[in-house]
DNA sequence: CTGAGAAGCCC
DNA sequence: GTACGGGCTTCTCAGT
């Protein structure tokens, strides 16, 4: 094994740091509770692995440019993970590898308050939280000029069309590194995790924290010194292509930090309250099932391990789960529904290549075809109104009776009943409750947790974020969910959304005028008057749906077929030929959306990327082409935002407020404020957010607000607020 | 234990 | 000839 700690040592400061003896009693004061797989003693390898030690003395590094990275217990902040060693490496080539103590934590103190250094991390968020929680204050060092670095942001806006930005890929990509170096770490956790008796004596799982020294050396300082490296390899290029950019996204990270830091409120008794009921709900759901159907024999196929023959078994399954596509086929065979649609191919999102379909398909969409309209129209109205489980149950049963139906037709719409409620349950109740932090008991007696998820700034192509961790921007708009999500004591919370933004974008980039002059009334309503060619007093509610779902349709770059297909699904049935109408009537009305389209094409086959107006590049292959258009009216709006963000925050920051940031939704941003800070801090938000100069039309953003519970959302002035700009 | 496929939630 | 944009999580199943 490759010692990187003593390979390449470039000067005679690094001589110094490794020559610092080894103290006992520094490795006595925190000792790990655990032994595995380490030597007794580590001090006796001090020979091979020199350290520099954590009990003070701590070599201050002389070169200005320091790449840092730290190992933890765990990766969130929130439950207690905390950093137990970390490790640098400054471009005069001086290393260390320390410890967490006091020392090494004053030395990092210092360091990141030192604005004559420029500190370099890959996912510096990570290392935000992690200083943080050790008390660095990350947040007032940055105000006071410190600089810090992340090649991980680096990367991404270099190549926002690329997925993947961890170090690992970027050091085998930009630098030409061996990854398996780094991998040693997880080799051994994974094979000392296999160890029964070992996770036993520890009661969980092991973590880096339990690795041998030498392993977690090696990792960290492979971790280091390729972050460095890439420093190097990123630097001139950002400052060539993208400085602004990037300057916004290393900003932005500060932001997020924050808002992850922050988390929101979650009023876990309701959510406790709401998973019982859903549960309930599927229990009832579950015994009507089980009377429809009885026992269900389904066949499995299993390869013989000898033979490769593939053998057939019959299990008899007392309790099918709607979740499992053999079971349904045996559910809907033993109801005598003959099946008839299957699942369709799927784009691979990386390659663009066709995968899967061909099973029989138990979407929503496949359910409704089985069912005879009385419960179709259950479905849909149950659907969109978010009926409970109550309602929408009463329904199917006096449709059934009514219309005198086939009581084999409950079976539909019970499966698409019962994995709603399952997915909020598995998806949302259950995170809800088992991710808070912070639990106290209100004076209502109910108990409030603090939620922490993660904002991603790399994920989405388009420069979007993604949340994650549990992910906060797909959180149901109708039934429980946004009941959990309460304001904090003394709080409002206002969320500023930004008004039909994609929209927008298309008309700017398209210079529409007509589009321009329609989208502060109703955009689509207007579409719908273009295309069908009537006033507006003789457009049906159905028409402008249709419109809509147009528009939308082109901004995502689809044809004719998928336009009737997805119509179709959303209740608006339409045959290939009617979309394939709708669309060349849309593009004989709106010609400047084809002529976009087309020089997009053209720049990208010119370029071999696209760019938007603030410098973030979309290297989209060629064939990808219609997917131009959709980035660019994304894209753009995201980048939009976030530079919004960084003003905000730093206003924020700069008068003192309290407003907090709570998240971000793509085209809304969530800010918790205190009623008294509300006309100081809303208008001016909404300015730094809009933007009625630099586009073809203007960008605006509206405002909602909750006082208590997201799902009770309501207009500002009904609260009395008023607003003159 | 992992990966693929299906489903379903968001903008 | 080509085809709906961008995300995340959960569940099941089959093969490792």
């Amino acid at each position: 094994m490759r010692n990187v700690l003593t390979a390449d040592s470039q000067c005679g400061l690094l001589d110094s740091v490794l020559d610092t003896p080894v103290s006992e009693s520094s490795w006595t004061e925190r000792p790990s509770s655990l032994r595995v797989g380490r030597r007794a003693n580590p001090t006796r390898h001090s020979s091979v692995v020199r350290l520099v030690h954590d009990s003070g003395g701590i070599p201050y590094p002389v070169g200005d440019v320091v790449a840092l990275d730290v190992e933890t217990d765990g990766n969130k902040v929130h439950k207690g993970h905390r950093i137990f060693c970390f490790a640098y490496k400054s471009n005069l080539g001086e290393r260390g590898f320390l410890r967490a103590s006091k020392a090494s934590f004053a030395w990092a103190l210092r360091l990141f308050g030192d604005a004559s250094k420029t500190i370099v991390m890959h996912n510096m968020k990570f290392e935000f939280h992690m200083f943080m929680a050790e008390g660095i204050p990350i947040f007032d060092y940055f105000e006071k000029g410190a600089k810090c670095h992340d090649t991980m942001m680096m990367s991404k806006v270099l190549n926002s069309t690329g997925w993947d930005h961890d170090l690992r890929h970027c050091a085998k990509a930009y630098l030409g590194r061996r990854t398996e170096d780094k991998d040693e770490i997880k080799l051994w956790l994974k094979e000392n995790n296999k160890v029964k008796y070992i996770r036993a004596r520890n009661g969980r799982k092991l973590t880096f924290k339990d690795a041998p020294n030498e392993v977690v050396q090696n990792r960290v300082m492979w971790d280091v010194d390729a972050t460095l490296d890439l420093y190097y390899f990123f630097k001139p290029r950002v400052d060539a292509t993208c400085p602004t950019l990037y300057e916004t996204e290393r900003e932005l990270v500060y932001v997020c930090a924050d808002m992850e830091q922050h988390g929101v409120r979650i009023d876990i008794t309701r959510a406790k309250t709401l998973r019982e009921q859903a549960l309930k709900d599927i229990e009832r759901i579950r015994a009507d099932i089980r009377y429809l159907l009885g026992d269900l024999e389904v066949p499995r196929s299993k390869k013989n391990k000898r033979t490769g023959v593939r053998e057939e078994i019959i299990e008899i399954v007392e309790e099918m789960s709607p979740a499992s596509n053999a079971h349904l086929v045996a559910a809907f065979k033993k109801m005598g529904i003959e099946l008839k649609y299957k699942t369709k191919p799927k784009k691979d999102k990386r390659t663009g290549v066709m995968k899967g379909g061909g099973s029989w398909a138990f979407d929503e969409y496949a359910m409704i075809r089985y069912v005879s309209p009385p419960i179709v129209r259950i479905i849909r109205d149950g659907g969109e109104d978010g009926w409970p489980a109550e309602k929408f149950y009463e329904e199917i049963h006096v449709a059934i009776e009514e219309h005198d139906l086939d009581p084999r037709e409950m079976l539909p719409p019970l499966i698409i009943k019962w994995r709603e409620l399952s997915k909020m349950v598995s998806t949302y109740y259950d995170n809800f409750i088992e991710d808070c932090v912070d639990i106290e008991v209100g004076p209502d007696g109910n108990e409030y947790g603090i939620l922490h998820c993660k904002f991603n700034q790399a994920e989405a192509m388009t420069g979007r974020f993604s949340s994650s961790e549990p992910n906060l921007q797909n959180i149901p708009r109708i039934m429980g969910p946004r009941e959990c999500f309460v304001t904090r004591k003394g709080r409002l919370n206002w969320h500023l959304d930004f008004s039909q933004v994609e929209m927008r974008m298309f008309v700017h980039f398209s210079r529409d005028e007509h589009m321009a002059a329609a989208i502060d009334k109703d955009i689509h309503l207007y579409v719908a008057t273009r295309i069908y060619k009537k006033p507006e007093s003789e457009v049906t509610k159905e028409q402008r749906k249709r419109a809509k779902g147009t528009g939308f349709g082109i901004l995502y770059g689809s044809g004719a077929e998928t336009q009737a297909e997805t119509l179709t699904k959303k209740g608006l049935p339409t045959t290939v030929g009617e979309s394939t109408k709708i669309v060349a009537a849309f593009h004989r009305e709106f010609p400047s959306i084809k002529r976009l389209t087309n020089s997009l094409k053209a720049e990208l086959a010119r370029k071999g990327y696209i760019e938007n107006p603030f410098g973030r590049r979309y290297y989209i292959p060629t064939k990808f082409g219609y997917k131009g258009l959709n980035y660019m009216c994304q894209g753009t709006p995201a980048d939009l935002i976030k530079a919004a963000m960084v003003k905000i925050w730093k206003f924020i920051r700069a008068t003192g407020s309290r407003v907090k940031m709570l998240m971000q939704v793509h085209d809304e941003l969530v800010l918790e404020v205190p009623p008294v800070e509300v006309y100081k801090v809303i208008p001016a938000t909404i300015q730094m957010m809009e933007d009625r100069v630099s586009y073809f039309v203007p960008i605006t953003v509206d405002a909602e607000v909750t006082r208590r519970r997201w799902s009770e959302k309501q207009d500002p002035t009904d609260l009395g607020f008023v607003f003159n700009n």
